[in-house]
RNA sequence: CGGGGUGUAGCGCAGCCUGGUAGCGCAACUGCUUUGGGAGCAGUGGGUCGGGAGUUCGAAUCUCUCCACCCCGACCA
C-alpha cells in the first residue's frame, strides 16, 4: 500500500474532548472519527487492526470448535418478554418499533435469539455440547458514553453461546474457553489477567473477566504476586494477617476529644496508632431486622467494601449510608464520635477489627472517644464479616504471596449461565434415557473494538502508537529520502517494495512528497512496527536504515538481507 | 438521571466582562525555494460565532429558552 492511495489523515493536535491517551491517539492517527455520542466511524487504517483482531479472535474459536452464525441486530420484543428481561433491562436496551407500530430492539446481547434458535434447533442431547458464536455489532444506549471507542454505545463484541445437557459439559467448555481466551490475547500481545468476577444479576455460578491491565482501566483489580489469583477489588477476599487477638493491656478509659472528628485527627492529637482505630460506619437496615440502621466497625486505616456489606443480610440494597440527622436521632450523638460501646443497633465487625486489641473509637457522646477497648471484657463480640476492601501488601486469599493492585480494562467475560434463559424459553433437549431435560448454558463475550483501544492504552509512548506486532495495521514503513530527486532510491525503493509485498508482508510506502521529519513522526504515531528508510547515503554502502518502533538506533542492513531480516524481526518469539 | 463544564473555519484557541466591519496558530490550496526528525517566503480559499426568541439603531458579546458535546457518579464487552 501507498500513501498516495491511502490517505493517513493524522493531526497534531490533541483534540479538545479527548480524555485518555488511546481515545487521543486513535483521534490523531486518524483511525477513528465520532459521528455522535457514543458513535464511530472506522476509517481505513483502524479497521484494518479491528479486522485483524477479529481475524485472531475468529482463528481461536474455530480452533475450539465453536459455529460461526450470525444473529439479527434488531430483534423482536416478544422473545425478550419472554425471558423477562423487556421489563428488566431498563433504558440501555434501545427500543423501537416498526411501520406497524410493532416493538423491537436494538441487540444488546443475544441470549434470547440464540436461546430460541437452540430451541428450535436442538433436539437430542447427541447435538450437544455446541458452541455458536458470532462476531457483530451490538448496540447499548449506555448513561454516560466516554474514553472514544472504549465505552462507546454502538460496539464490536464476538459473543459465545454454548449448550449443554448437563454441568460436567458446561465446565468442560467454560475452561475451553478460558483457555482460548488467554491464547486469544497473548496472540494480540496484551498483558492482561483473568479475573475471578461477580456472577451479578446474569445469574449463574462461575464467571471470569478477562482484563488488560492499563492505568486508564474502569475497574481495580487485586492480583497475587506469585499466583495466579486476581479478583476484582469489590470480590477479592481480605483476608487478616494475624489470627490471633493481642493481649488487652490498656484500661478502658474515657477521653475529652473537643477536636477530633475524623480517624485523622485522632492519630494525629492523641499518638493512637491508625491500625488501633475504628471506623464506625452506620447504614440504612433491609427489612429482615427490626432496627432502622445497622453499624459496620473498619479499622481507621481500611475502606469499606460497599459491595461486600450489601451482601450481608441485615444491609439494605442498594447500600445507603445514614444521614447526620438520621444518626443523631438514632443514637443521640453526631457522626464524629461514633463507637461500638452502648450503640443502640446490630454491629457487624471486619475480620481485622475482631483482631484487634486496646483500640480506640468514638463514645457515643459527642466530643468524647474511648481509648483502650477491648472484645469481651469491655463489651460482647460482634458478629465478624469480610467487610472492607483489600489493601496493596495483603496476603493473597489462596495463600500465595501478597496483593498488588491495579487497574484494569475488561476485554473479556466469560460466564456459567445456567438454565436461566433455557427454563425461561423452554429450551430441552431428550436427554440418554429419552427425558426431556432443560439444556444447561455459557455465555462468553469479547469486546473486539475495546481491545483496539485497551492495546494502545497498554502499548503507547510519546511520539504514539507501538502496535503489538499481530494487530498493526502494516508491519513495516518503507520510508524513502529524497525520492522525487533520485532515480536511484526511487528504483531502490519500488525493488525493495515488490521483494517485500512478495514475502507476504503488509509495507506501507509513504511516497508522499514531504520531509523525512514528517514522515518519521507520521509513522511513529500510527505505530507501525518496523521502519525501513532508503536514501542516497545507505545505497553507497549496499544498505538501507531499519529500525524497530521501540528502538532509538537505527542499523544498517544489507540490500540482499532486508527480507528476511523483516520476515525473522515478524516471527513471534 | 444528579453534579460540573464547553460550544467561534477541518483541528487547537483568542475575542464576550465594557455591544459597533470576526481574528490567531496549525491544516488545506497555488507558486518558488528547500529536503535525514512535523521547512521558509509569497499568495488563496474557507464562518448561519450550536439553534430559536428577546432587548437594542446595532448582538459572537446582554437576557430567556432549546440542543449538542465533554468531565465526575451508578452500569457494562
Amino acid at each position: 500500500m501507498r500513501t498516495s492511495k491511502f490517505p493517513l489523515n493524522t493531526v497534531k493536535e490533541t483534540p479538545a474532548d479527548a480524555e485518555i491517551i488511546s481515545h487521543q491517539l486513535m483521534l490523531r492517527a486518524g483511525l477513528i472519527r465520532k459521528l455522535a455520542s457514543g458513535l464511530y466511524t472506522w476509517m481505513p487504517l483502524g479497521l484494518r487492526v479491528l479486522r485483524k483482531v477479529e481475524k485472531i479472535v475468529r482463528d481461536e474459536m474455530d480452533k475450539a470448535s465453536a459455529l460461526e452464525l450470525q444473529m439479527p441486530i434488531v430483534q423482536p420484543a416478544e422473545l425478550w418478554e419472554e425471558s423477562g428481561r423487556w421489563e428488566q433491562y431498563g433504558p440501555e436496551l434501545l427500543r423501537i418499533n416498526d411501520r406497524h407500530n410493532r416493538a423491537f430492539c436494538l441487540g444488546p446481547t443475544h441470549e434470547e435469539i440464540i436461546t430460541d434458535i437452540a430451541r428450535n434447533e436442538l433436539k437430542s442431547y447427541k447435538q450437544l455440547p455446541i458452541n455458536f458464536y458470532q462476531i457483530q455489532t451490538k448496540f447499548r444506549d449506555e448513561i454516560r458514553p466516554r474514553f472514544g471507542i472504549m465505552r462507546a454505545r454502538e460496539f464490536l463484541m464476538k459473543d459465545a453461546y454454548s449448550f449443554h445437557v448437563d454441568q460436567a459439559s458446561l465446565q468442560e467448555t467454560y475452561d475451553l474457553m478460558y483457555q482460548t481466551y488467554s491464547n486469544i490475547f497473548t496472540r494480540c500481545g496484551l498483558n492482561f489477567r483473568a479475573v475471578d468476577a461477580d456472577t451479578g444479576s446474569i445469574g449463574g455460578s462461575t464467571s471470569h473477566e478477562f482484563h488488560v491491565l492499563a492505568a486508564a482501566g474502569e475497574d481495580a483489580i487485586a492480583f497475587s504476586t506469585v499466583s495466579d489469583y486476581a479478583a476484582n477489588l469489590e470480590l477479592a477476599e481480605a483476608v487478616p494477617s494475624t489470627d490471633e487477638r493481642p493481649e488487652a493491656k490498656e484500661a478502658l478509659e474515657q477521653i475529652n476529644t473537643p477536636n477530633a472528628k475524623t480517624i485523622q485527627d485522632l492519630v494525629e492529637q492523641f499518638q493512637r496508632p491508625i491500625e488501633t482505630t475504628v471506623k464506625t460506619l452506620i447504614v440504612a437496615a433491609s427489612d429482615e431486622i427490626d432496627t432502622d440502621l445497622v453499624a459496620l466497625l473498619v479499622r481507621g486505616d481500611h475502606e469499606l467494601n460497599e459491595t461486600k456489606a450489601e451482601k450481608l443480610a441485615q444491609v439494605a440494597t442498594p447500600l445507603r449510608f445514614a444521614e447526620e440527622d438520621e444518626i443523631r436521632q438514632a443514637i443521640g450523638v453526631g457522626p464524629g464520635s461514633l463507637g461500638p460501646i452502648n450503640l443502640p443497633m446490630p454491629i457487624i465487625i471486619d475480620r481485622s477489627v475482631a483482631l484487634i486489641s486496646d483500640f480506640s473509637a468514638g463514645a457515643n457522646i459527642d466530643d468524647k472517644h474511648y481509648f483502650g477497648i477491648n472484645w469481651e471484657r469491655d463489651l460482647p463480640l460482634p458478629e465478624v464479616a469480610d467487610l472492607r476492601s483489600v489493601q496493596e501488601g495483603d496476603p493473597s486469599p489462596d495463600g500465595k504471596g501478597t496483593l498488588t493492585i491495579a487497574r484494569g480494562i475488561e476485554v473479556g467475560h466469560i460466564f456459567q449461565l445456567g438454565k436461566k434463559y433455557s427454563t425461561a424459553l423452554k429450551a430441552n433437549v431428550l436427554n440418554h434415557q429419552g427425558k426431556s431435560v432443560t439444556m444447561s448454558m455459557g455465555c462468553y463475550g469479547i469486546g473486539v473494538s475495546r481491545l483496539v483501544a485497551a492495546a494502545i492504552e497498554q502499548n503507547h509512548d510519546d511520539s504514539g502508537i507501538i502496535w503489538p506486532a499481530a494487530i498493526a495495521p502494516f508491519q513495516v514503513a518503507l520510508l524513502p529520502m529524497k525520492m522525487k530527486k533520485s532515480e536511484r532510491v526511487q528504483q531502490a525503493v519500488e525493488k525493495m517494495m515488490a521483494e517485500l509485498e512478495a514475502a507476504g508482508i503488509e509495507v506501507l510506502l509513504d511516497d508522499r512528497d514531504v520531509r523525512p521529519g514528517f514522515m518519521f513522526a507520521d509513522m511513529e504515531l500510527i505505530g507501525i512496527p518496523h521502519r525501513i528508510v532508503i536514501g542516497e547515503r545507505g545505497l553507497d554502502e549496499g544498505c538501507i536504515e531499519y529500525r524497530g518502533r521501540e528502538q532509538s538506533e537505527n542499523s544498517s542492513i544489507p540490500l540482499d538481507q532486508v527480507v528476511s531480516h523483516i520476515k525473522a524481526a515478524l516471527t513471534p518469539d
